[in-house]
RNA sequence: GCGCCAGUAGCUCAAUGGACAGAGCGUUGGUCUACGAAACCAAAGGCUGCAGGUUCGAAUCCUGUCUGGCGCACCA
């Protein structure tokens, strides 16, 4: 489970869960797990509300008549292109409209149409969307302070309802609802999280950025506190992502308009460069991305070195097929060169990788391995090891255009996994 | 003030407590009349922030300290 809020297109900084929560997706897959890759957005409470008021604002700055911008409104230029949806849609129609909750949906349609275009663009596909407003619909938020306070463990004060997490070890109570009457974000998610274990996820993995680290302990609590098992629960917190551009660190903030979204970052250095840039780290990683380091390493850099021995793969291949070759009834018993060997060994160990990364949870160490092992066994040994030489007795030939094939299934599988495209030609 | 994450080559980053700490980029020097040279071969480059401790053995574990990122809400 991935999730972001749709407030805005999703940005370089939050892209950094999606690719590893998809990577570790297609490993889980590999593995033999059923995987559900599900996106859990927030369409209730304060920010969405910010952000139905940003754009009636701009709506209504767009058709020439007074308005008032949010203070903490949505500053991205986005809005007023979904004004000028909205306009298109409905004309003056919403003008006197006094309450903002058709802008808020109408936004968030139309955000959540964008971040699908945009994670498609990088080969991430969601299998389900949960959103936060359907907790409240089937009670189950109102079921989470009712469970909870049945075990003692809620009480009320100034107006708000508090869980009393201080009976479970923590140095704080925490607050379910507001005295607004409006339920803090770890009510609905605890609910959601019971939610996916009443499902029958096991195990249930959620992908997070460092802004949610506290979060995690007051869910499991909650889960612990209503019988549930909490370790089927894993997080993975991942660090954030500052850019950087001539040199200059730029924060982002959606909010106020400052990022860099996906979709330039893609235009910039294309959908492979990105989603291994971003795979190549480990979470823990506070990882700097360096704009002008990204572009001009896009030219030689690991994701074509990677590729490339895809390409060669294809190519001798091709070559094979116009020489006449067939690689059919080659004896791989003739391989007993030690650079042949070394390369062989490299390509079963695939599956062994799979088993690791899935083991730790870990997917940049598939990243790791496609380049510093994989590849890095392969362009030697076919360098060295020519197939189609006329020096090389034709039996040979065939045993090591097989070879090259086995290594451009190991290639293609491995760059899949990666989510990144196994070109035959560059 | 408290909590979480980090600090490793010039730069971006790896390394289940175990061999001489590894890659890429950048730098230097060699390889194309043979399947794609976006490649290959070789070299230089390190007191793993700092100080202690545990251990047969520490980048890794513990304590302290400095620097940076993120939190510490009746935001999510």
């Amino acid at each position: 489970c991935v999730s972001a809020n749709p407030t805005g297109p999703i940005t370089v900084g939050r892209i950094r869960g999606g690719v590893m929560g998809d990577t570790l997706a297609r490993l889980l897959r590999a593995a033999g797990y059923d995987v559900e890759m599900e996106y859990y957005f927030n369409n209730a409470g304060a920010q969405m509300r910010r952000l139905g008021l940003s754009l009636q604002a701009r709506y209504l700055e767009k058709l020439g008549l007074p308005f008032e911008f949010p203070e903490d409104g949505y500053q991205g230029d986005y809005l007023y292109d979904i004004a000028d949806l909205l306009i298109e849609e409905q004309g003056e129609a919403l003008a006197d409209e006094a309450d903002s909750t058709p802008f808020k949906e109408f936004a968030e349609a139309k955000i959540f149409e964008m971040i699908r275009a945009s994670l498609r663009r990088v080969n991430i596909k969601f299998d389900s969307f949960f959103n936060e407003n359907s907790l409240y619909e089937t009670g189950a938020v109102d079921q989470v302070i009712e469970g909870l306070r049945e075990k003692g463990l809620v009480y009320d004060a100034e107006g708000a309802v508090w869980f009393k997490t201080t009976d479970l070890g923590m140095e704080q109570d925490k607050v379910l609802v507001k005295s607004t009457g409006e339920p803090t974000y770890r009510t609905p998610d605890i609910a959601y999280h019971i939610d996916k274990l009443e499902r029958g996820f096991d195990p249930a993995i959620n992908i997070l950025g460092a802004d949610h680290q506290e979060e995690y302990p007051d869910v499991a609590a909650g889960l612990r506190a209503l019988g549930y098992d909490d370790s089927k629960v894993h997080v993975i917190i991942h660090q954030f992502v500052t850019l950087k551009e001539g040199g200059v660190k730029k924060r982002m903030r959606t909010r106020k308009g400052e990022y860099v979204t996906l979709d330039e970052l893609v235009d910039d250095i294309g959908p492979d460069a990105v989603r291994y840039f971003i795979l190549a780290r480990s979470p823990t990683s506070h990882m700097e991305f360096d704009l002008d380091l990204a572009r001009q390493q896009s030219n030689e850099n690991p994701v074509f070195y990677i590729q490339n021995a895809h390409v060669r793969c294809a190519s001798i291949a091709r070559v094979a097929a116009e020489r006449g070759f067939s690689m059919e009834e080659g004896d791989v018993s003739l391989l007993t060169d030690q650079k042949e060997l070394t390369l062989i060994r490299k390509l079963i160990e695939l599956p062994e990788i799979v088993e690791l990364c899935v083991g730790e949870l870990a997917p940049h160490k598939l990243a790791f391995w496609a380049h510093e092992e994989l590849a890095r066994a392969f362009h030697p040994t076919y360098d060295e090891i020519r197939a189609l030489h006329s020096d090389v007795p034709e039996d040979l030939a065939r045993a090591r255009l097989k070879l090259y094939a086995a290594a451009r299934i190991v290639l293609a599988r491995t760059l899949d996994l990666m989510g990144m495209n196994a070109p035959d030609v560059m």
